[in-house]
DNA sequence: CTTGTTTAATTAACACTGTTAAGTAAATTT
DNA sequence: AAATTTACTTAACAGTGTTAATTAAACAAG
């Protein structure tokens, strides 16, 4: 019978369709101003709907997060051509910041927001984080195995470059560049990420 | 005439009352759960009462983010009497680190929220934030010129330092470190400024 | 001492927020 | 044709930051 799946396929639609205008809303107006409500007018629903398709807007988030991660993922694909781990780990810093830089809302959701984490259960795995990750922790291992890097953990080695990158784009982001001489402000991530890379280069046994 | 400085006087005591409640909202139920009407309960005041001495809640948050700098500042003094500039730096990063997890919601004031920021006028210049990272700046400077670290530039090299620790405690305290083997996970802040620092003792001419 | 004026605080209201309980109307099954 | 399920809505709760209008007390001037 093709009723049942035709509503399967309905119920499918209105789904994607509140996710689509969640996400219309949130790069137009950023986290704090996606409102429940303001998501329902724009599908010309009421608010109460949303919260049959969602359990509730940490979720709507959650959701959102990982098109954030999808975005992120199709950047870094054509790093795969790159045979040279520690070019193809300098590729991967430059366009993370980029990253960072041009979608400063789903950075935020993915790398800095708790809402979308609190959506996730106790002993769940963050699938799309351990992904991404897991791109870098292997181009590092690459790294350590050719003598390029000297780290005694690649899963280490990958939280210290991360974390390095996360805290420039962050920082950025956040306004606390106010602190330095203007002749730096503006470019300070990408002048810190050559600075960092030379630490990395001289990073060997 | 003595009258209009005690009113002066009565003036500071209720803003100082309405900051102390604040911060002991705040300190008791984090960032989002304290709100104006929380506070003017606490001392037993009308709401409206707090907008005749703050301009608005950010106001608020950044009178408290003063609070989280003068408290980090207090941990920093005593390094004031080591003399090796690269211990100094050392134990200015084990400060830092132990800073950011004994007081989550300061350090998510001081260098996460844009709240207290958006207080800030355009071309004021976060005093507070200008006089901790020239602790670090100057120290740099002195590792620089000890021959111990090969930043071309202090201040670049101190945003370098500052954003990897930023990065490896703000994940953390975000909920990032999911991505991670359990085996590393619950210290891996350590773990990774371990690695960081012996990336930093490498870093010579 | 009684006016008028300034000051300090309040009440009431506006326009929002996430979320839930209860109700309605249409579609489907019996 | 009656009963039940589905899909959605209305109304409401309990909160949010913030402002306009109002009251009560303190002070100054005649």
């Amino acid at each position: 019978m093709g009723i049942s799946e035709r509503k399967e396929r309905d119920r499918e639609d209105l789904r994607k369709s509140i996710l689509n205008a969640a996400r219309e809303v949130f790069l137009e107006k950023g986290f704090d101003q996606t409102s429940i409500r303001s998501i329902a007018q724009r599908i010309e629903y009421s608010p109460t709907t949303i919260y049959l398709y969602f359990k509730d807007k940490n979720d709507i988030f959650y959701a959102l997060h990982m098109d954030g991660f999808n975005l992120l993922n199709a950047h870094m694909a054509p790093l795969n051509a790159v045979s040279d781990p520690f070019e193809r780990l300098k590729a991967m810093g430059r366009i993370y910041i980029r990253f960072a830089e041009e979608n400063p809302d789903y950075y935020d959701l993915m790398f800095v927001q708790k809402a979308p984490m609190d959506s996730l259960e106790e002993e769940e795995s963050w699938m799309e984080g351990k992904t991404a990750f897991d791109g870098l922790r292997v181009t590092i291992q690459e790294c350590m195995d050719s003598g390029k890097l000297a780290f005694t953990d690649a899963e280490i080695g990958a939280f210290v470059i991360w974390s390095a990158m996360h805290g420039m784009c962050s920082l950025f982001d956040r306004g606390r560049c106010k602190i330095l001489d203007e002749k730096n402000r503006e470019h300070i991530v990408e002048l810190s990420f050559e600075q960092f890379v030379g630490m990395l280069e001289n990073h060997r046994n």
